[in-house]
DNA sequence: TCATTAAATCTAACGCCATTAAGCTAGCTT
DNA sequence: AAGCTAGCTTAATGGCGTTAGATTTAATGA
């Protein structure tokens, strides 16, 4: 035996990796354990419990170390950057994500920690959280996006075909957006890079104000 | 007599509002319309197909008429605005957004007269894509987490009690986090507005290095 | 060593779901 | 009047999360 609630969220997140979001079953889940479904209920209270764990082991496992002497820039960054990293490691992992409440001590004092970089930086803390909160919302948003096109990185679903986007706006008269397409559908590291900057450009202007 | 696609994606939104998008059934819409479920697959091909245009019509319901001589800053804050407003409409307005592939053509020709208006103010097209881009990204991200905490304007979920967060803090010497809290659970018109003039400034940026 | 107990799983079933297949019916066309 | 077809119906399929209750397993205490 020795089946327990770690065994099972990691399982979880390999069926999750196979089948997306929408096709995850707990008898996937419990047949994959080789055991019948409602043992997974012994462990668990719910299939939404599993996921909160899942989301909540994601979030665990791709916590970094905050190197010393770090600026609130610098944080931001990482942070946003290493968010987008551990999501980019499940199929679905930012749908999987949203909305989902965490409650892992863990969670929180890094958290703290990075509200202490910035206050030390001269920000309130209202507005550190408003700037985490800007990033966070951002790079969730940019990966729902970016995981409906790669549900896996380097590999494209066949619903979001340039080719076919392009032909579509063919007969509408809308060259600007025929374009855009192009810088749309592709090169989603850049392009995430390029928002987190500007974002980042926007809150520095905070603490200026405030000196 | 008189099923057509248009009455069902109104029944179905009305129903999205009352339910919530995971208790959004075929069932539950068919039942309203006094008709039985399977008629609904004469109208579309699948629930998704429903979905998909139920997105499509509130986004269409949504769009606004951009007056003359607007420029790119303020257009993009009646485009982040304008969508967050759409998406609060209805219950998981957000949820039911995400990922979502529209297909209008009226929504593209909307689009193209935004990207004109950013060209003109001296964008390239790649810029104001990235740039749109973001405001949009920031905003599903926003309002997944708003429509999280209130499912409907102005009615808190039980699931988010500030008070019960705000406990389960106490025992784990995380003050700014716990101080935090009160900015992230409330007042979310002014900090969506807080953040989305941050990305605003970051992109004006581009400009200036351009010139 | 054996009875007791608790933990962990099983089988069986319930009610709901999206979807498909096939039949019926009203109204339009010829 | 006959036939066609758009637009529904009923009936059924297979899958889902979840619950109830029986059953096994492993540890405990006498």
């Amino acid at each position: 035996m020795a089946l327990d609630r770690e065994s099972v969220v990691r399982t979880g997140l390999a069926v999750l990796n196979d089948v997306g979001l929408d096709a995850l079953t707990l008898r996937k889940i419990a047949s994959e354990l080789n055991v019948q479904p409602p043992a997974l209920y012994w462990h668990f209270k719910s299939k939404q419990d599993l996921i909160d764990e899942m989301a909540t082991t994601l979030m665990r496992d791709g916590m970094i170390d905050i190197p010393p002497d770090t600026g609130w820039r610098e944080l931001a960054s990482l942070y946003g950057n290493g968010l987008r990293q551990m999501l980019l490691r499940y199929r679905d992992g930012a749908k999987m994500f949203a909305g989902t409440l965490l409650r892992d001590p863990a969670v929180y004092q890094q958290q703290e920690a990075a509200f202490r970089i910035f206050t030390t930086d001269g920000f309130s803390v209202a507005d550190a959280a408003t700037a985490l909160n800007t990033v966070y919302c951002y790079t969730i948003g940019f990966l729902i996006e970016e995981q409906a096109v790669y549900p896996h990185p380097g590999e494209r679903s066949p619903d979001y075909d340039i080719a076919k986007r392009t032909e579509r706006m063919a007969d509408l008269d809308v060259p600007l957006s025929a374009e855009a397409g192009k810088t749309l559908f592709d090169d989603y590291d850049a392009r995430y890079q390029r928002g987190l900057d500007a974002i980042l450009v926007g809150i520095a202007s905070w603490l200026r104000v405030a000196e």
